[in-house]
DNA sequence: ATTATCGCTACCTAATTAGTAGCAACTCTC
DNA sequence: GAGAGTTGCTACTAATTAGGTAGCGATAAT
């Protein structure tokens, strides 16, 4: 293992191409990891508060999550806390729509709200 | 087992909320998600052509997103094999700029193009 | 009948995730 | 400046998931 975090251009978990692409579904594709982003994408977090937030993510695994995340530029810590970098905020602006699009999803498979 | 595919409305892996964006980014947050249906986008695939084209993907793990994938309403069966459902080939709008921001960030990065 | 492909299950090992405890560093209060 | 509280994190273990290989039953062509 040359690194366990998936960058593009290397081979990556299940991806031996480093496509770009496969890098960054593997990176986002671990637990919590589309989470986070989602949860900082409001503004900075401390380690504990993003830890409530992610409903008491063990810490381990908010700390390997938030490695990678840093160690792939979309996070980085700041004064308040973890934040996104801009890049990370672009990502996320790809992102943001999935909110949306999840209620309907939610609805067309007739589940009940689960609220915010 | 009530179920371990994430439906939006019940707790699933990592969120007792049950909220729909938690729902998704767990249903998609697991290994090969993202890349099946990004594979399923050009077209119908058959288990094998699809496991091929998952860089040789083992059938327990293929198997198992696929089932995950259509429970979710996400992908279905047709005539040539596995396919995106409407829902499915919609969410797939949302992925697709992710092809075009991968490769920005693989420049940030400083990697080397993995090519395609 | 034989061979080949296909979709998939069974089984096992390796890796990842989850959960808990607690420490070192820092701040605050007194 | 001792004690209490908070924060970020590491260490360790248990549970869950992913990965790999073998091969079966079904269908199709030879």
């Amino acid at each position: 293992m040359t690194s366990d975090v998936p960058k593009p251009g290397q081979p990556v978990r299940g991806s031996k191409t480093g496509k770009p692409i496969m890098a960054l579904f593997d990176l986002l594709g671990r637990s919590w990891a589309l989470g986070i982003l989602w949860q900082l994408s409001e503004g900075a977090l401390t380690f504990r508060a993003l830890q409530d937030r992610c409903e008491q993510l063990s810490p381990s695994v908010l700390n390997r999550r938030l490695k990678e995340l840093s160690a792939s530029g979309l996070v980085c810590r700041g004064d308040e806390g973890y934040e996104l970098t801009a890049m990370g905020q672009d990502l996320f602006s790809l992102l943001q729509p999935f909110g949306g699009w999840s209620e309907q999803w939610a609805e067309a498979l007739g589940a009940p709200d689960g609220g915010d």
